[in-house]
DNA sequence: CAATATATAGAACTCTGTTCTACATTTCAA
DNA sequence: TTGAAATGTAGAACAGAGTTCTATATATTG
């Protein structure tokens, strides 16, 4: 289904990085670096707790190392799993960095 | 100062995937296999507000496109900044991998 | 069996992060 | 030059995430 091909990790690196300087070079504008910026990156969306448990043990790690990785209590990862409590903000960003990319990729 | 190398991205998540073969085959118990995760986070550690400006200064972002790649707002980051709040928890975590890695680690 | 690891439970508390409005400055295109 | 857009500051009110504590239950392991 998906068309389009999924590089390794690393491109978009570099992308951004030739993008930077691009635009430090005055080729693109301030405006257009803004713009790219803004679509480029992974999106985020909200986690069921049977997600996140999913998640959790596709990464083969308990709570409390789950929560270690995350920088949050062991408690915020359960009460996330268990409904109790929805991830917001920095901590859904680091949740789909995970999903996307794996445990050691924010190691 | 430093006496241990600094190895390349991707070393890392190579080490890690070889020791969750290793404890998923029986080779390493939980117990080490825990131990090992827990031991090789990247150190998290405070922000000042200057520290946090100078970091966002350095990869060459707007405060507004600062806080789309955190999934925090615009006025948060503004807070940071001048110390009139303190990020803490994932928010901290996000904060020391762009520190380290820069970015496009965590686009 | 005893000790440890793991997970749940709930309650009280702190304070981050959100939201809103307003305003000053800078940048850039018309 | 003029006006629109981008950027950053400011403060106040608010919801709720995340912390902390204690207690309990189960499963695993030595």
């Amino acid at each position: 289904m998906p068309r389009t091909k999924i590089y390794k990790s690393g491109i978009k690196a570099a992308i951004h990085q030739t993008a930077r300087d691009l635009y430090e070079s005055g080729v693109i504008d301030r405006q257009t670096m803004r713009r790219f910026d803004e679509s480029c990156l992974t999106p985020v969306h909200a986690f069921t707790g049977e997600e996140i448990r999913a998640l959790r043990e596709r990464e083969a790690v308990s709570q409390t190392v789950f929560a270690h990785y995350l920088n949050v209590t062991k408690d915020s990862v359960s009460q996330w799993e268990r409904g109790q409590k929805k991830p917001a903000g920095a901590s859904l960003k680091l949740l789909s960095l995970v999903e996307r990319n794996g445990l050691a990729a924010i190691a």
